[in-house]
DNA sequence: ACCTGAACACCGTTCAAGT
DNA sequence: ACCTGAACACCGTTCAAGT
C-alpha cells in the first residue's frame, strides 16, 4: 500500500517544513536547531530523520516549498505583447517580495549565504531565480524588440539579469537597512538614470 | 608596562584575525571553527579567548578591520566639484569590490547574514556602510545640484542610497551567479532607464 | 601576564529498541 | 512501517593549572 505511505510521508514533510520554517521566524536559520524544531511540531528529533536525509535536506525542501515566486503576475502583464517599460515591470517585481505567504525577506537573505557552502541548496535557489528571470525575459520582449528590433532577444535577457539583480539588492537592503521602500526606490532610480532630471520643469 | 602588553595584544589580534580570515575563504563562515583557526595560527583554542570575547567579537574584530572600503577614490572624485553622474560613480564604487585587500565577496555575504542574527556585527557593518553612503552623497552633490537646485541635498542622498542598494544586489549576485560583470552591469542599467533606447541610432 | 588543554553543555547524526 | 531516545563526535565556552 505505497499510496497510503507516500500520503503520509508527505503530509509529515510539510508539517515538519512549516514547524521550521516558524522557527525560522523566529530564531534566525543559524540559531534553529532540531530539537526546537522537533519541539514545534510535536514529534522527535529522529522522526525528522524518517522524513529527511538530514538538516540541510530539510532547509532544500523548504526553499523549494516556500521560496517559490509567484511568476503568473509576471506572466500575465506580458501576455497581448504589451509594450511595458522595465521600470513598469520592476514594480510588480519588488511587491512580490511582501506577498504575505511567502518567508520573510530576511530568512531569503540567510538562505542565499548558506547557498554559497552547499551546492545542493544553491542549485534550488538558482533553479528558481531562473524560472522568475525567464517570465521577466518574455514580459520584457516588447519592450526590448521597440529598442532594438534586431537585438531584442539579448537585451531583454539581459536588462531581465539587471532588473533581479537589482531586486536582489533591494532584498538584502531591505532586510539589513531598510533604507527606502520599493516606491522610493524606483523613484530614486529614475532619477538617477532617467530621461529627464526631475525637477527641472518645475524649477526651470 | 601595559604599553608592550598592549602592542603585544594587538599583534596577536591581527594574527589571529589573518588567521581567521584564511580558513573563511577555504571554508565558508559557517564551517570554521576556532579549533582550525587555532590550528591556522598555531596558537590554542585558550588563546583566542585570551584575545576576543568569544567567536562573534573575533568576527566583528575582522569586520571593522579588513571590510573597510576605500572610499578615498569616490571623495577624491568630489574634490574640485565637478559634475559627475550616478552612472560615472558607479563605476569606481563597483570596481572598489574587487580590490584584492579586500575580503572575497561571498565571505562579506556571508557576514550579512550573520549580522541579521548579530546586533552588535550589524552596527559595525551599518557604521561602514553609511560612510560609503556619506562619500558617495558628496561625490553626488554637484549632479544632484544642477538637476533641481533646491532640492540638491535631498536627491543626493536618495541616490546615493539607491546606488548602494544596486551595488549590493550586484555583490549579492557575483557572490551568487556571476550573472555579469561590473561593466555589463551598468551598460544594461543605462539600457533599461537610460536617456535614450541603445540601437536606435545605429538601426534607423 | 599569557597560554594550555581538559571539562561542560550543546549541536547534528545514527541506530538499536520499541509499537 | 514509523517513531523514540540514548549514544557519538563535534562545536563554542570556561577555567584550573602551568610557565
Amino acid at each position: 500500500m505505497p499510496r497510503v505511505t507516500d500520503a503520509h510521508r508527505q503530509a509529515r514533510r510539510d508539517q515538519i517544513a512549516q514547524a521550521a520554517l516558524r522557527v525560522l521566524k523566529r530564531n534566525g536559520v543559524s540559531d534553529t536547531s532540531l530539537a526546537q524544531i522537533a519541539d514545534e511540531c510535536g514529534l522527535s528529533i529522529g522522526a525528522i530523520y524518517v522524513n529527511f536525509e538530514n538538516k540541510a535536506d530539510l532547509a532544500r525542501f523548504i526553499a523549494t516549498r516556500l521560496f517559490a515566486w509567484r511568476i503568473e503576475e509576471l506572466d500575465g502583464l506580458a501576455e497581448g505583447g504589451a509594450v511595458r517599460t522595465p521600470a513598469e515591470l520592476m514594480r510588480p517585481l519588488l511587491a512580490s517580495m511582501f506577498d504575505e505567504n511567502r518567508p520573510p525577506l530576511p530568512v531569503i537573505l540567510q538562505f542565499w549565504s548558506k547557498a554559497l557552502v552547499d551546492p545542493e541548496l544553491h542549485a534550488v535557489l538558482a533553479e528558481q531565480v531562473d524560472a522568475l528571470r525567464g517570465s521577466l525575459e518574455r514580459a520584457l520582449r516588447p519592450w526590448a524588440d521597440g529598442c532594438s528590433a534586431g537585438e531584442g532577444a539579448a537585451l531583454a535577457s539581459r536588462v531581465a539579469q539587471t532588473c533581479l539583480i537589482m531586486a536582489q539588492g533591494f532584498l538584502a537592503n531591505r532586510s539589513l537597512f531598510g533604507w527606502m521602500s520599493a516606491e522610493q526606490y524606483l523613484d530614486a532610480v529614475l532619477a538617477a538614470f532617467g530621461p529627464a532630471p526631475l525637477g527641472v520643469s518645475a524649477k526651470g
